[in-house]
DNA sequence: CGCGACTTTGACAGATGTCAAGGCTTGTGG
DNA sequence: CCACAAGCCTTGACATCTGTCAAAGTCGCG
């Protein structure tokens, strides 16, 4: 089954329902909302900096990067955003984009109308305070980024992005196990991890060497899972996801 | 006219007037709000990873810092809170606290119990969604430190903080101008800016020399604001304040 | 086949970290 | 009022990690 099978709010509602209760008639209204699809061809912004936006997005498939950037030019992925995130679910609250998104590959995205989740939300309070749970949890993400970026060597840091990405991916139950797609170039990776790119592939070379992790072809095997969470000294609980949840919000 | 004379349930008002519109009943129920002052003393956690809380924190006095750590034990200050913020507002939606918070000076706090925040916020849905937006503004500020942390060089680094702060300073209209406290040691420096102690040490000295900007006995001196701006790569948008909402605020 | 984008590698440079010693403040107790 | 201790700041010498530059290799695609 591909991922575009999925009814994709269905997949934002499985990542609500992690953290937060919803009844029937809530889960109903959700998936009724309106979403159309767009299609957004590879490095291209779709949100700019600055701009107001009247929709949310919903990622169906690819990848999403926030970007911040310097002036000198060189940039920084604030955050990733694989499918069934919303990566500015909080500009219907906060219309004046704080930063820029992008799609790092082709990715097709959703344009849900701010009118619709404020309506949404006027209805169903509890929703509203899912939503806002939806944004702290992505805001927990961040500052654990900053720590990563802040204070981890090269080797670590990369390998903590991997695990982080891997639980992620694992919680959507769409691309499980051990080996996962990551269709990103190395400087995008670099992007990411505030590295150069030339770094990162050294890095990369020694996360193999070690028999850690391999990333190839867009494509990441872990070869060993106890390893790499030690190089990456990486604790999950900050994603807020534990395996029953996941089996729960199945049932969703 | 010290800080602390003034009802520190006001500053945290003024706020959220800054990006939220809020009723006279709404302003009052906020103000009305229990709360009692914790003293608490430097350098002491008041809230500790992992920890359920049962009471949002406000900011009196002093300076309050979140913070991640590393498996080796080094620390990231991951935000940092000056009198009028709430540190972790979110708490009364996700009240597992996600990282812990610690004093960084003696500081005094006022404890808000999540019942009444919730109980407030039922009646109030505004003051929801502006609680909501003000947890938005704070992943801003995240969002960025990611950038400086990631992408900036050491003194870039330290000059872009030394703005936001003076920046969100002003912003409270309580500590105006171009001299303000900063009662960090060094080391706390290095915490927030992800460097050594060492070499904040001399690209301080660096400032200093180049009439940047002075840090001193716990106190800032920026000399050059345009060029401490300028080194900074400094622009104040994601800090969503600006002079008008100053003045505005002030009449709230 | 050949082009373009990406990856890989090596040699070298530069920024920041580490270690260690000494100087300055500040507060405390005699 | 002095002496001392503790914490903080400052500085220098040196180590290390990561960045820079440049060239060659690989891969996919038109």
């Amino acid at each position: 089954m591909s991922i575009s099978d999925i009814n994709p709010l269905r997949l934002f509602v499985s990542k609500l329902v992690r953290h937060s209760a919803l009844s029937v008639e809530e889960k109903q209204a959700l998936l009724a909302l309106p979403a159309h699809p767009v299609q957004v061809s590879y490095n291209s912004d779709f949100v700019r900096l600055g701009e107001r936006v009247e929709y949310a997005c919903l990622v169906v498939d690819g990848l999403v990067g926030r970007f911040g950037q310097n002036r000198d030019g060189s940039r920084q992925i604030t955050a990733l955003h694989i499918p069934g995130d919303m990566p500015d679910l909080h500009s219907m609250i906060s219309p004046i984009a704080s930063s820029a998104l992008q799609a790092l590959t082709v990715t097709t995205i959703m344009k849900v109308p701010h009118s619709a989740l404020r309506g949404l939300v006027r209805e169903h309070p509890n929703v509203a305070e899912a939503f806002w749970r939806e944004c702290v949890a992505d805001a927990a993400v961040l500052s654990e980024w900053v720590v990563n970026v802040g204070r981890r060597d090269a080797r670590t840091r990369i390998a903590h992005f991997l695990c982080e990405l891997a639980c992620r991916y694992e919680a959507t139950g769409t691309n499980v196990g051990f080996e996962f797609d990551l269709p990103v170039t190395q400087d995008q990776l670099a992007d990411i991890t505030a590295l150069t790119p030339v770094h990162v592939n050294r890095m990369l070379k020694v996360l193999q060497e070690q028999n850690i992790a391999m990333v190839r072809n867009r494509r990441v095997t872990v070869l060993d899972w106890q390893k790499l969470v030690a190089t990456g000294e990486f604790n999950s609980d900050y994603l807020q996801i534990t395996k029953s949840q996941i089996a729960e919000s199945e049932a969703a």
